[in-house]
DNA sequence: TGTTATGTCAACCATTGCGCTAGACAATGG
DNA sequence: CCATTGTCTAGCGCAATGGTTGACATAACA
């Protein structure tokens, strides 16, 4: 599962993304729209800050934007990170490889092979959609 | 993530494919054959034991097997039973269903579209593969 | 019968992580 | 100078996680 925090960061930046060269987007704006605890947004935005996906201006009249164009963020990088890996298992990240605990030696693990693939998958999907894309809402008709 | 109670159902299972229709396995062999908390193990094996995935018998050479052929349990279904669901938040899974938090209307929720999108890629991968697979090693190689 | 080897179960416990807030500070515009 | 914004570090409370304890049930076997 993803965080609340995660949640809260998507959600922050596809705000951002829909107001893209529109100006500064205030906190508050953000926080209002999405639903989100302000004081903890100022946190979540701040760690956007310091990754480079974001630009924040202090002072009145300060707030928010992208620091690079929608199409060049995708959500594989935002979950990246703010979750540090896509995978299911530590052992299972390739960015961010750690060894799980209490596990057999890594390399014939059958298990960290499996969630390598799941990985994969799932880096195939959230690499290609960036927050410029449209989202096909069609997925929703059968849950 | 999966948590490690999760990723220690996963190992026992397969523990246990690998020696299905050998006879009763003991909970001490898996235990020290996966490197897991003995204690624990009972715990979780009594888990897959309601949950009708293993059998068990009591007593002086007593054990675990699985209840179905290694090809009747899919690694979607260890993980459903196991953690509940395969999405990645939890308004979008299709079996576990649950609002968010602090989310929005659903039924416009970009997140959601998306992580339905997640979810059934993911679920392509864990229902296609069963406990009766060979796992393929090849993904390991980039790592 | 009783002893030993197993699984069962409920309760509990310690630690960690998560979600969030507090509060002091910095900077920008008017 | 003051109002409005973002920045930063600390900390807090709660729930979940990972695991243990210990009493109990059951089965095989001598």
């Amino acid at each position: 599962m993803l965080s609340q925090k995660t949640r809260y960061t998507i959600r922050a930046l596809m705000h951002l993304a829909d107001k893209y060269q529109q100006g500064l987007v205030p906190l508050t704006d953000i926080a209002e729209a999405q639903n989100i605890p302000a004081k903890f947004l100022t946190v979540i935005l701040s760690e956007m800050s310091r990754a480079g996906l974001v630009v924040s201006q202090r002072g009145r009249d300060g707030g928010y934007e992208l620091a690079l164009p929608p199409v060049d963020i995708s959500y594989g990088d935002i979950i990246r990170i703010s979750r540090g890996s896509l995978a299911l298992v530590p052992c299972a990240s390739r960015f961010a490889h750690e060894k799980c605990k209490n596990c057999l030696e890594e390399s014939n693990c059958r298990m960290r092979a499996l969630m390598l693939k799941v990985r994969d998958e799932t880096a195939a999907v959230l690499d290609r959609i960036s927050l410029a894309d449209p989202i096909d809402m069609g997925v929703m008709a059968e849950g």
